[in-house]
DNA sequence: TATAACATTAACGTTAACGTAAGCTTCAAG
DNA sequence: CTTGAAGCTTACGTTAACGTTAATGTTATA
């Protein structure tokens, strides 16, 4: 499909359609509009309303997202602003980097964890620790 | 160090003791209290508060991360308890697994992305679809 | 012993991220 | 042609997660 209406982009990412009237308001997102004022999602929308949903899965907030993709969004052509975009992309990795070091060690904790349930095992000292 | 006042594990976390304070009315901690019913946070409390903030890190909502912990917190000695929590623990880290790799997808689309600016590159086209 | 630093509860204020309702226009189907 | 579904704007309501203030009590220390 080449182009959404709002409802459509709302069963989509199973939001309401306010959700996106207010990324829009914020300025997460500019959909052009038809002679009517009503407003055309295209697939570049799509793919901006799809990095949006990932960000807040992840617990960041919609001016951090903001931050993001308009910081993406505009082509670095100047040296300056291409310097910028790196850093700021370089510095994000290294979150991402430690986001996933986390959420693994989380992980083995709670195989941990299940493991001692599954034998059985309540270990008092064990649970002090995780708990 | 064995026991914490308010202050103390609101400066070691970084947050403020009104936040400390509102767990507690949240129900997310119980710490103890002296005979002028000043809080007394034991060793034991200071991990829960760990959890707590790594739940918060991963975007989970407070009554997410309660429901969490409390359910880890009681020793299901009750075989139907038991499995209960089992059967929660094992949806959970499928739910990391999921974040996991979300995460090591985004992870690779940015450094896919810093190296195309490296190479200074705009690439509209792929800009579009990633955007 | 005074006094600053820290603690308590109670209560009202704030902000982000929407929900909801009203009043209007537009569009598609029978 | 009407009627119901969908869209629009405006605006007020809601909730989670605290911030802030007030009024008061406690503790440490010079």
């Amino acid at each position: 499909m080449l182009i959404y209406s709002i409802s459509e982009l709302a069963r989509e990412f199973a939001v309401s359609t306010r959700t996106i009237r207010y990324y829009e308001e914020m300025g997460l997102i500019c959909p052009e509009r038809n002679q009517n004022s009503r407003r055309i999602f295209t697939k570049k929308d799509y793919a901006r309303l799809k990095l949006i949903m990932r960000g807040k899965r992840f617990g960041f907030q919609l001016n951090e997202i903001k931050e993001m993709v308009l910081l993406f969004d505009q082509d670095p052509t100047g040296q300056k602003q291409l310097v910028r975009t790196l850093g700021y992309g370089k510095e994000k990795i290294l979150e991402i980097n430690e986001r996933i070091e986390e959420l693994q060690e989380l992980k083995i904790e709670m195989e941990e964890m299940m493991r001692r349930l599954e034998a059985g095992i309540s270990l008092p000292r064990q649970k002090e620790e995780f708990q």
